[in-house]
DNA sequence: AATGAATGAGAGTTCATTCAT
DNA sequence: GATGAATGAACTCTCATTCAT
């Protein structure tokens, strides 16, 4: 409680933690390179600890397994992509949010494309990858359902229209994986024209 | 003594003939089976033939690795959604033919389910899953570029266009991984209007 | 049902079976003298394999884990000690019962010493080994028990008897693991004459 | 300045040399616990140090390794029980060795239970364990060869002997890790009552 | 053609021990 | 003297693949 022992709060403890909290990142550097490159289980821990140049044991003093490491990357990734829509969505308060999210969202997979090859390749079964497309597909549910309320979107179902955006923004993303243009602003300008004026008649006869 | 070479079309090559196939046929279904519950790399080939009640050792005889065998299972899978496309445009010759194309590919997804689900959620490392995806993409890509010489569609990029295409079906079909409804013409239909009509312009501000 | 299938029942199945069997005999006998050599935990699988020079896996084939094997090792081999006191009690039917069960079980003792080693000194967690202890206690106590309700042994607590009777043999044991004189039946000859006439009363004061 | 060298006694040194003993202390009692609970290869010296609250270095600046720990912890157990032995015999200078050391062992085991689980369950490879029993069959043997050139024990093997009344003390601390009676002056009792009256001749025909 | 026992490389994980602070 | 993050050898166990029958 008080600080009559020898290690004093500011110095002792920090350089630990400090020492620590290194380690960790330079692991949860390695995963993110190590995931994007084979997915979830081609990718060994062996190879990310070699490749963080660390060795084996420590992986295991960060995370409990391979699984949990997974999943905290993909949350510590996420909650800044989180961050980023919200912090956009209150600064321009009363505008349209359909397209501050489309493009946020672009703009922050163009960033982090590794990332989103991860979630969106990465396998890992069940529910773990899949939930960026989950999260996007939730907030576009509500969006949707808040402008049924105001008497729009009549004769559209809105879980459904919403994954059909999820499903779009989605394949933009995986362009990237293989492609560099178009960048992040003209993709989400695509995206948000289709949107709203669809395609020429003449295609549905 | 007898012509028991390989022109012997009718009585003995056909014989073992059907009984190869016959066998193939059976590890071909509990494949499909156990990749759609377990994913790829869950799936142990050992459950495969067990549950198709043949050999460990035969399923050797039949594909050369794992990956050959989720390849074919998935090859064979989509040739008839390939078969069933062309025969749907051709008989329909001069309609338009993407509501065709939308129409056809969610009936038969919706009838094929578990394909759709190894392929889609799979994992399979690389390329492996992508190409119904891909498939898709590219018969969107030369609907969409065919569009575009006829001066429809100023300022779409048709591969990326078709690719958002791609994304919202393949999110349809997701949506059946979980839910039921909406069946595949009302899929359709919603897929469709929102191409056609797009969403109200005060979503877009 | 009957026999139409290529698989004659009495040349193929046991072609394999006696394969199956012959290994799983290697592997036993492998891990006998491993775990005599070692103890339980310092046997590795990887050493009992190699001294049957089968492969890792196999033994996987065979036993669960190294547990199920440790376990079977017991079981089998105390199993025919069971057979052989039974048998020897029921032979000599109306005669005195300990000293038959004292010189049998020494007996048989000193020619599977090595089962015995693992069996006492083999470690194991738990109520793994000590099942041999507890086995010829437990027929200790009928005995005493049944001699208890007889009128003899007053003052004794049959279970508590038991035990120490259980004691000596197993020190008898325990002797050989270091030396090999006395053999079994003089050791027995010890053991009941100290059961029977005690010891000097000089050394009581 | 100071004359802190290997010679100040009473000030410098003993601080060290206190807060020192303690943390030893401290861990020994930490490895009596998790060992006794645990047994020697399933305890770990993370335990230990933790419920020691100590640093986990700190356990190798006390014991060169996990076995050193052990045996010191055995080692300055039993020498208690040694001073106790001769403090006893030394005592009751004249009389009767033989009651006065299995009163004496067992009294002081029912205490330290914990130890003698250590050492007869302990596992711990080879020697390690067993002296326990290895230091009281050999002042038994020396009780008994003592005893047998006084021509008293003729027919008796000494050192044989001396273990079959060790198998009898130590069966007997074995049913305390079970049960809590009989205390340990019937226990003591009842092994020299066996030990001096021997059993009814009808149990031998 | 079919079988299934056998294989062994390679995976994830643990833990006694070291060492910079 | 004390610390605890880091280490890596060693372990158990799995599973795609082979091959004698």
């Amino acid at each position: 409680m008080n600080n009559n022992s020898q290690t004093t709060e500011e110095s002792e403890r920090p350089r630990n933690t400090r020492r620590r909290e290194r380690t960790r990142a330079e692991l949860l550097l390695a995963a993110r390179k190590v995931f994007a490159e084979r997915g979830y289980h081609e990718a060994s821990i062996a190879e990310i600890t070699q490749m963080a140049d660390i060795g084996v044991g420590t992986f295991y003093l960060h995370f409990r397994d391979k699984d949990e490491a997974f999943n905290t990357l993909l949350d510590e990734g996420f909650r800044s992509l989180r961050d980023s829509v919200a912090a956009a969505v209150t600064q321009q308060a009363k505008g349209p949010i359909l397209p501050l999210l489309v493009t946020t969202v672009f703009r922050y997979a163009y960033e982090q494309r590794d990332l989103f090859q991860i979630a969106l390749t990465g396998q890992a079964t069940g529910a773990r990858a899949f939930r960026a497309q989950a999260a996007l597909a939730e907030a576009l549910t509500q969006l949707f359902e808040s402008a049924g309320r105001d008497g729009l979107l009549t004769g559209y179902d809105a879980p459904v229209l919403a994954r059909f955006v999820t499903g779009m923004i989605t394949q933009g993303i995986f362009w990237w994986f293989e492609h560099d243009e178009p960048g992040p602003n003209q993709m989400a300008e695509q995206v948000l024209r289709l949107l709203q004026y669809g395609l020429p008649g003449e295609l549905f006869g």
